[in-house]
RNA sequence: GGGCGAUUAGCUCAGGGGGAGAGCGCUCCCCUCACAAGGGAGAGGUCGGAGGUUCAAAUCCUCCAUCGCCCA
């Protein structure tokens, strides 16, 4: 069988996923009694979204768990969906809509949310294409959505049952308002950033005209809303003020002087102006000393009619014109630079607004003592362990959480006002009259719930929920959430008090929180930043096996990753390397039967190949269970290229291409165990190649690599001895190369070699001495007890073997001075370590005795190679 | 202001009390019959700084510096 000279993923990734879905691979069965279940929820995705890098890793990763645990006989659910993102979305919408020169008040509310479903049928299964361009083994007939006939149910039945708790309530208070997009927002969805900005001095006078107070604040424009001047009650420069009025500059109005001991005497001058309506601190003292709330500005960040002839006027100009004015009145006493976190919004961008409003918000403390408990209990594990005190600090010092937006596009408040007698009926179903006093003048709420109260349903959600079905019974809890810290609170911490709450166990067992991808000089990708690396784009020129093995040897947990396409383009070029040693192993089965390796006389190789193999999978596996996937990645690549094709596969061809069909047989035998279990290893990481290769093979086997068995450690197969023999081997075929590159002789050119042996290693190397010839292209090598070292030769020391390579007149006698020097240098430099720890008359009573033990060794080891190295220097006549 | 993390080869990062590692890059040699997306060989680090614990510290503790993130 004949492989073309390079992997060519366009030819199969396509391919293979058809089949897989055909299958029905990806189905989870709600109706098996067999097998344990294993279940993810996928984190959904913005239907605005297309797939970034963010994306691909997050979804790479849950491919690997439920590709693996799948093999490993698992019945996995991985539940596929996407979110509706009401802010997102409806931005995205109008701004289709402003570019034929309306808005949504033009169409009116339902033929806007019309035109949004029919936006999202149209874009929405974008990122759904993407995902399963990646690979990913979702079962794809259960894909929900959060705007969905059957989750919008689950939406309103959380809903209704927390109103009549308590637990969501209505309010007048001060939030979070975006200007740009209209509606209020929580206090996640504000970003915080430094910015220069300065500390306006203002005066305001004493009523009776004596003296002035003056007040430091960063936005003069409020000032037209001040009720109150607050001092701190012990700072005694406003003593004599406290209780007296003062005229609140072009406003005119009588304001009085009060002492609270919130006031830091250290800022600015001590004396705060407050604001109740425009910040939220001030908002609090407002409420303790029943100040009035005069709010000056408008939804959209004009100033309103409240602010005189300022009205109409954006905040930042009406900042600049009260500033001019207070100057102009000789008000103004000093600006200083100042830098302050300012609030944007987290979707526009636009500086966000304290604004009092009346909204609704869910009481979270109740929520919160549970979901912090099962933590604390290990009920749910975090992983890595210390985002779980990231975790604990949100939910102790949690807030209630303002839940309505001011939009169109999302669930709408069940709740309708009555205006007849006032009141609120919330309901699970659509009512047309109210509940308190049956009139039909009703009217139902406009706004429509925070995205993220929705998301908060997702686990439960998906599965039915409210009722009670099969798939809560089989699925629930899943049994993984991977996610990235960066929606920690958003969305874990709310998922695990809605599950906890409604379901009464947590929604996952273990969360694994994965890194965030930036690019290679750790910057954030973004549009603007012009740095976004397209996981589609790298799938095309690389082929998604490569992007899959990158980001997830990249995963290491604890730290972002960094990542570049010289990275993809490396990797790639390993999964070419996995394609040319199955080449090599098709090319080379001719005669090929299945025998039983346990019956057969295996050569040093074979059984070192063998055990570094189980090695590898009790390793690699041992990894993915402590979702270390770096570790899982890096297991593979490293026994595949470094021990399989640059050793194995050098050795193996001695006897493929030989005369002995005994050999043979065994050899490609092994070669075909190696490569079968390797692939199925690989599988879950890689499963296009994996499947592509492994379908090639002539071993009994299923109908896809996907349902194939994962590889199980064999430990009879571990053979210490067979490693140690091994490594002595290899290390005396490096030198022997090395002498070759000193000293400028191509390595393919056969010459003689003479060692210098004893013992185990003599023996080693008389029984071997074929690998050594062969991989170091030797035409003879002697092993000689007696030996002597040849006049004109280079000498390298292997253990306690010499070994010569007679070079004749070509030797470099300065290279290999050189040579020796600095090795002999480096053995120096070792035995000093070891002898300074060995006159440590406190190490020798103090360490462990196999420690003291294996000191000696070492110090033995070095003490004879320095006096081979010696000698060897001598005789060149250094 | 509070907290968390990072600092190891030119770059990107593993390692987490007992002989400094990988990938990429770099230098030299090689189109050898799986693979030049390859093979062979090599150079390159007082593990950010200062103290401490220990027989032993890159690794544990304290402080400092620089960078990053989260929260207020």
């Amino acid at each position: 069988m004949q492989l073309p000279k390079v992997y060519n993923p366009k030819d199969v990734e396509g391919k293979w996923y058809s089949f897989w879905l055909e299958k029905k691979y990806f189905h989870a069965d709600e109706k098996d009694t067999t097998r344990p279940t294993y279940s993810i929820v996928i984190p959904p995705p913005n239907v605005t979204g297309s797939l970034h890098m963010g994306h691909a890793l997050n979804a790479t990763l849950q491919d690997i768990l439920c590709r693996w645990k799948r093999m490993e006989g698992h019945n996995v659910l991985w539940m596929p969906g996407t979110d509706h993102a009401g802010i997102a979305t409806q931005t995205v919408v109008e701004r289709e809509l402003a570019k034929e020169g309306k808005s949504r008040w033009d169409l009116g509310r339902d033929k806007f949310i019309e035109r949004v479903w029919q936006w999202k049928e149209k874009y929405g299964n974008y990122i759904i294409e993407q995902l399963k361009r990646l690979g990913c083994s979702c079962d794809w007939d259960r894909t929900r959505f959060t705007m969905d006939e059957g989750f919008s149910r689950a939406v309103r039945e959380v809903f209704v049952r927390l109103y009549e708790e308590g637990l969501v309530y209505k309010d007048k208070y001060i939030v979070n308002w975006c200007p740009r997009c209209l509606t209020a927002l929580s206090d996640l969805e504000v970003e915080y950033e430094e910015k220069d900005g300065n500390l306006w001095y203002i005066k305001y006078p004493l009523e009776d005209g004596s003296r002035y107070i003056t007040v430091a604040t960063t936005r003069p424009e409020t000032m037209l809303g001040d009720t109150a001047v607050a001092v701190n009650p012990e700072d005694e420069r406003y003593k004599d003020h406290i209780g007296k009025n003062v005229i609140l500059p072009i406003v005119e109005r009588k304001i009085p002087v009060i002492a609270d001991p919130y006031v830091d005497p250290e800022f600015g001058t001590g004396a705060l102006k407050i604001t109740p309506a425009h910040d939220p601190n001030d908002f609090e003292i407002g409420k303790k000393y029943n100040l009035d709330v005069v709010c000056v500005m408008s939804p959209d960040g004009t100033m309103n009619e409240l602010a005189g002839r300022y009205k109409g006027m954006d905040r930042y100009e009406a900042r600049k014109a009260i500033v001019k004015e207070l100057e102009e009145k000789g008000l103004l006493e000093k600006v200083e630079p100042y830098r302050h976190a300012v609030g944007h919004c987290y979707r526009c961008h636009t500086v966000i607004e304290p604004y009092v409003s009346t909204q609704w918000f869910v009481k979270m403390k109740p929520l919160a003592e549970p979901a912090i408990e099962v933590v604390e209990k290990g009920k749910t594990k975090i992983i890595p362990e210390r985002w779980t005190k990231v975790y604990f600090e949100w939910m102790r010092n949690i807030r209630d959480w303002c839940i309505s937006r001011q939009i169109w596009w999302g669930h709408r408040i069940p709740a309708w006002y009555c205006e007849e007698c006032g009141k609120v009926s919330v309901s699970r179903e659509d009512i047309s009259r109210c509940q308190h006093c049956g009139s039909e003048k009703i009217k139902q709420e406009e706004d429509v719930l925070d995205t993220w109260f929705s998301s908060a349903l997702w686990p439960f959600g998906t599965m039915g929920w409210p009722e009670e079905t099969e798939t809560l019974k089989k699925f629930y809890p899943t049994s993984c959430l991977v996610t990235g810290f960066d929606i920690l609170f958003f969305w874990v911490a709310r998922m695990m008090m809605m599950g906890l709450k409604f379901m009464n166990d947590v929604p996952f067992r273990d969360v694994y929180i994965h890194a965030l991808i930036r690019d290679e000089k750790g910057q954030k990708m973004s549009k603007t930043k012009g740095n976004v690396i397209d996981p589609v784009e790298m799938m095309e020129k690389y082929g998604t096996d490569a992007l899959r093995f990158t980001l997830a040897i990249l995963a290491a947990q604890g730290r972002d990753i960094r990542l570049s396409e010289k990275k993809i383009e490396a990797y790639r070029n390993f999964v070419n390397k996995i394609w040319n040693a199955a080449r090599f192993t098709l090319m080379n089965l001719e005669g090929f039967e299945p025998v039983n390796l346990q019956d057969r006389k295996l050569s040093l190789a074979d059984r070192w190949i063998l055990s570094r193999l189980n090695r590898t999978i009790e390793n690699a596996t041992k990894a993915l269970e402590e979702y270390e996937f770096d570790e899982y990645a890096s297991s593979i690549y490293n026994f595949v290229w470094h021990e399989f094709c640059d050793w194995y596969v050098e050795i193996s061809k001695d006897d493929l291409y030989g005369n002995d069909q005994d050999r043979r047989l065994t050899v490609q035998n092994v070669l075909v165990e190696v490569f079968d279990k390797i692939l199925r290893l690989a599988h879950p990481v890689m499963p296009f190649v994996t499947e592509e290769i492994w379908q090639k093979l002539p071993i009994a086997k299923g109908e896809s690599i996907m349902v194939a068995p994962f590889p199980k450690t064999d430990k009879n197969a571990m053979d210490q001895e067979a490693e140690n023999d091994m490594s002595f081997i290899m290390e005396v075929v490096s030198l022997i190369r090395n002498i070759k590159a000193d000293m400028g002789i191509p390595l393919t050119r056969r010459i003689k070699a003479i060692a210098k042996s004893q013992d185990r290693e003599k023996h080693l190397l008389e029984k071997y001495s074929r690998y050594v010839k062969g991989l170091a292209f030797l035409n003879e090598l002697e092993v000689n007890e007696e030996a002597t070292r040849p006049e004109k030769s280079a000498m390298r020391v292997a253990g306690k073997t010499e070994i010569y390579v007679p070079l004749g007149d070509i030797i470099d006698f300065e290279k290999e001075k050189d040579r020796l020097t600095r090795e002999l240098k480096k053995v120096e430099k070792e035995l000093e370590r070891v002898n300074k720890k060995l006159s440590n008359k406190n190490f020798l009573e103090k360490a462990p005795q196999e420690v003291v033990e294996k000191e000696k060794r070492i110090k033995q080891e070095l003490e004879e190679k320095k006096a081979r190295l010696e000698d060897a220097l001598k005789s060149i006549g250094a």
